[in-house]
DNA sequence: ACGAGATCCTGTCAGC
DNA sequence: TGCTGACAGGATCTCG
């Protein structure tokens, strides 16, 4: 389930093996995956993936078409079962291979041509094709919330204090909603919660000062650490090397329900939260 | 306007 | 053994 460290960690593995690489094809054996921008596939033939990025949960590339003026922005959500693989060049699909990109021997013939593979077991995961004027005018894309990592502590906690008052919401509820913050999934909203001490269904708007600088602290330190280990694999998620990720270890509460807690010993409970599961300590967090 | 709940989808696992 | 149902979960839609 790729969050922002999961995603980032496939932009750094990813780039590598595709960034600066020709597309000489692109099908779509799964219809549904293309949420927008059919018509545009065609240009990306003969075009050079410039740059892949990420902002929030979205995986970006930017592709500059051979004759063509301005780039074409593919942005996927890779959603729980999203992945990306390159695979040797003739490679047969497999069984949820949603779209495949066929990429150029490079000029000086080093890089063999190959097949970029996005596979996608839940189809839950999508594309859109876009023009840049396209993607600025993309509601999701717009209202995105700020990147918890490119603010300071105390600017993400004024932030987060602004967003939060006056809503009835839950924390937890607010940290998964895009549009206050973005990256943000179920595993790091419990991990950030346990370790800021919150209790995940609180009211948003009822946390004090010291409340929000401790989550803005907590947020920032697990995504940092996270993306340092690579993300965290639960059960589908690899790299687009194929690695696992390596902060599943440092869990201290998410799939840990009915075990103990770690910082007090008591037992941790789950319940279901903005609906999602939850696991927290009821004696640390409050 | 806001928030809660259902929905999409398939593989895995617990329980009978 | 084999079947059934619960569960995983991000964004979007519907409903109160």
């Amino acid at each position: 389930m790729p969050e922002l460290p999961e995603v980032e960690t496939i932009v750094r593995t990813l780039t590598p093996q595709v960034a600066g690489r020709v597309i000489s094809a692109v099908t779509a054996p799964h219809p549904k995956v293309l949420q927008q921008g059919e018509a545009l596939l065609p240009l990306l033939s003969g075009g050079r993936v410039e740059r892949i990025f990420r902002r929030a949960k979205l995986l970006l590339f930017a592709v500059r078409p051979r004759q063509q003026a301005g780039d074409i922005l593919l942005a996927f959500h890779l959603k729980m079962t999203g992945r990306f693989f390159v695979h040797p060049e003739g490679t047969e699909p497999l069984k949820h291979t949603r779209i495949i990109f066929d990429l150029s021997e490079d000029d000086e013939g080093l890089t063999p041509a190959g097949r970029l593979f996005f596979d996608d077991m839940r189809t839950f995961g999508w594309c859109r094709v876009m023009r840049p004027d396209e993607l600025a005018d993309w509601p999701f894309w717009r209202n995105l919330g700020p990147e918890p990592l490119e603010l300071s502590r105390d600017e993400l906690a004024a932030h987060l204090a602004s967003r939060f008052s006056g809503r009835a919401r839950s924390v937890k509820a607010c940290l998964l909603d895009q549009t206050i913050l973005a990256g943000i999934g179920n595993i790091y909203a419990d991990e950030a919660l346990f370790k800021a001490g919150i209790r995940p269904s609180g009211a948003a708007a009822s946390l004090d000062g010291a409340g929000l600088a401790a989550l803005a602290g907590a947020l920032q330190e697990i995504l940092a650490l996270a993306i340092r280990e690579c993300g965290s694999s639960i059960r589908d998620y690899r790299d687009a090397l194929g690695n696992a990720g390596a902060f599943q270890n440092n869990f201290a509460v998410y799939g840990r329900k009915g075990e103990t807690c770690l910082a007090c010993g008591g037992p941790l409970q789950s319940a279901r939260v903005a609906g999602r599961g939850t696991v927290y300590c009821p004696a640390c967090q409050r």
